[in-house]
DNA sequence: TGTATGCAAATAAGG
DNA sequence: TCCTTATTTGCATAC
């Protein structure tokens, strides 16, 4: 993402996406970088920069070398290429009973919204003392850049010369395409949202996945090897809500709001207040000890493990940070 | 209110 | 056991 962390990006697919030619003077860098007068990078452009004209503009059946194999019901696509609606054709296997009206909302009372994660951090009162603020902002460095170069699913299936059948190290990415469109009608035709999918998936066997995880996918937003990993997941677990809705709805309702299994540990979030201290650590030393990471953790009341992949992540992000600068020296 | 996305925490892999 | 590097993924928030 931003910069560059994020090789991935399958997307873009349902709608000829162009690649404007990222950065052609810098190679190896993701997407385009959005700098200041002094040659910080401010921000990024996501890879494909096909103008939202221009996708909506340009349907998938335009699309010269994918080959868009009609796919059951049929999407109705705003100027974003956003899903408004869908139309059910014929073969569609949803036993679904809704025609296809306005997706999402009405999936009944159902869920909970988003329960709170309980982290074991204190958001922080805004702005305590000085020093840095929120994650974002407080480090004392530039934005995170990695040098990675993965492309994601929707680049590679946009390649100009996109071969027939679009693989990539054995991935059928065309195969990907259809079913992440796939998938996003047959959620809608559930009356599911995608965080609903996401919950759901983390109350089933298998790994977990969010709300953006499922966004991505549908978007393709993701690198092949994501997207080939997520694809069965997603394959079984539309599977089973579907018979799930053909024994009745609340059956589904059920399937949907199971208890969350958790598989990845939650994400932490620090307060500024520990961001701060961090930051004044890894000033003095950016490598401390096993016996200085314990003792900064228990300082901090943060998992040890926790603090350490802090200080590994943060000296990552210095030098990528680092390697992107040498791109703008004046 | 649901979806999209920036940033960075977590994880994987190799040493 | 822990580091580096690359990558995945989720929280928070903007749209």
């Amino acid at each position: 993402a931003a910069l560059g962390a994020q090789p991935q990006i399958l997307g873009s697919l349902s709608a000829p996406p162009v690649i404007a030619n990222p950065l052609p003077s810098i190679q190896g860098i993701p997407g385009q970088l959005l700098t200041n007068a002094q040659g910080q990078v401010i921000g990024t452009l996501p890879w494909v920069v096909a103008p939202p004209g221009v996708a909506a503009a340009a349907p998938a059946p335009a699309a010269p070398s994918l080959q868009v194999t009609p796919v059951t019901p049929q999407l109705l696509l705003n100027a974003q290429g956003q899903v408004i609606a869908t139309l059910a054709t014929g073969a569609a296997t949803l036993a679904t009973a809704p025609p296809a009206p306005a997706p999402s909302k009405k999936n009944g009372p159902a869920e909970p919204p988003v329960k709170s994660e309980v982290q074991p951090i204190q958001p922080a009162p805004a702005g305590v003392g000085t020093s840095p603020a929120p994650a974002a902002k407080v480090s004392p460095s530039p934005v995170p850049i990695t040098c990675s170069e993965t492309p994601t699913v929707s680049q590679l299936v946009s390649k100009p010369p996109a071969p027939p059948s679009t693989e990539e190290d054995g991935i059928n990415l065309e195969e990907i395409r259809e079913f992440a469109k796939n998938f996003k009608l047959r959620r809608l035709s559930l009356g599911l949202t995608q965080t609903q999918v996401g919950q759901a998936l983390t109350a089933t066997e298998g790994p977990a996945y969010s709300q953006s995880a499922i966004c991505r996918f549908e978007k393709l937003d993701i690198t092949p090897k994501s997207a080939q990993k997520l694809k069965p997941v997603l394959e079984k677990w539309l599977r089973e809500a579907e018979q799930r809705q053909r024994e009745g709805q609340q059956h589904l309702l059920e399937f949907v709001g199971g208890e969350p299994g958790k598989k990845r540990k939650r994400r932490t979030s620090f307060t500024p207040q520990a961001l701060e201290a961090l930051n004044a650590h890894f000033e003095r030393n950016a490598l401390p000890t096993g016996a200085e990471i314990t003792r900064i953790a228990q300082e901090l009341r943060y998992e040890r493990e926790v603090v350490r992949v802090w200080f590994c992540n943060r000296r990552q992000t210095l030098k990528n940070t680092s390697k992107l600068n040498v791109f703008h020296v004046p």
